[in-house]
DNA sequence: GATAATTGTTATGGACCATATCAAATATCG
DNA sequence: CGATATTTGATATGGTCCATAACAATTATC
């Protein structure tokens, strides 16, 4: 096509020409139309998506927990005994980022590595008594703060069936 | 806490030491429980998304575009005129940033940015008729081979229903 | 007409994700 | 047994996305 590069006479039939540069010399800023993007569900899922762990970092604020964080110390506790690898696969970290994200938590010492004596070569992964601690308020503050909004937002049963329409995305789609 | 480096005694009491190091002498790996976690929106959120936009990017292989990209295609078709500080900032995509992003598509004639004659700061994007065959053309993608699929794996009622709650999220969250 | 604001751009740094590679430890198999 | 292959945690590295500061050109404002 090579479209000329100075908008002559604006040969394409150019939506509007009506709206000068800020708005026809007055006027509001003219929000954008969506369009079809407003029906793409990877749009909105992404945009809803970034929302709520918006939401999460705001209502984790005191603690300092981040949604990635905030799952292992919830996977680490319900599975106590197992080792990076296996924390690691079961949340779809790779196992060399999941390193420094240890050395983070074990640093707040709110999880600890512990040398296998079965498996020399591997860390078993606990919670620190402050871990559950912290864990434990954590838990508290996703569901008071985090967790209720939503059901104010949506409802009780359709937050349950949003829950299990995205589940069912994750899990077989 | 100072929990022992080295599993001594297993002085916790340890969940369960019946496995030993792959798994008791044999029998399956065991998978991990998921817990709390699967209740929580936010996770099955991320892990919905990340699936979604994974099969987007195995349908439009044939194209080339990303969900990103297949969004600002969509954009200036239907908001003609406008310069890259709207199409972007009604995206949530800073200004640097798509900058390269721009240039991208550029570079593949799919949109062309024309110096404005009203306000010579800016430029005014448009599609190239490349842009618009490529985007008709991953549009019917999309709907054959994408959404397709959420309506078979959900239902056409459910997958409205989904897209009602995330926009309430997205929207008023 | 001097000053402030806007537009596109560059440079830069951080967070997250993916791959290759390594040493130590273990498993496997001849 | 011992040689080879595999596994585990770790490091190094590169890519992508996201966020901020700064800049020149242009326009708005006073």
């Amino acid at each position: 096509m090579t479209v000329s590069k100075t908008a002559e006479k604006s040969s394409e039939k150019s939506g509007d020409a009506t709206r000068g540069r800020k708005d026809a010399a007055e006027g509001l800023p003219e929000a954008l139309q969506l369009g079809e993007l407003s029906e793409q569900l990877g749009y909105v899922l992404k945009r809803a998506q970034l929302k709520v762990f918006e939401n999460f970092l705001r209502c984790m604020a005191s603690l300092q927990l981040t949604p990635a964080q905030f799952s292992v110390l919830l996977l680490v506790e319900k599975n106590p005994g197992r080792n990076q690898t296996e924390i690691a696969s079961t949340l779809g970290i790779l196992r060399p980022n999941f390193v420094a994200m240890l050395d983070n938590l074990e640093s707040r010492d709110l999880c600890a590595r512990i040398r296998s004596t079965n498996d020399r070569r591997s860390h078993i992964l606990v919670l620190t008594d402050k871990g559950k601690a912290v864990l434990a308020r954590a838990k508290k503050l996703v569901a008071t703060k985090h967790e209720a909004r939503l059901n104010e937002l949506l409802g009780q049963a359709n937050r349950e069936a949003l829950l299990g329409m995205l589940s069912k995305i994750a899990n077989e789609f």
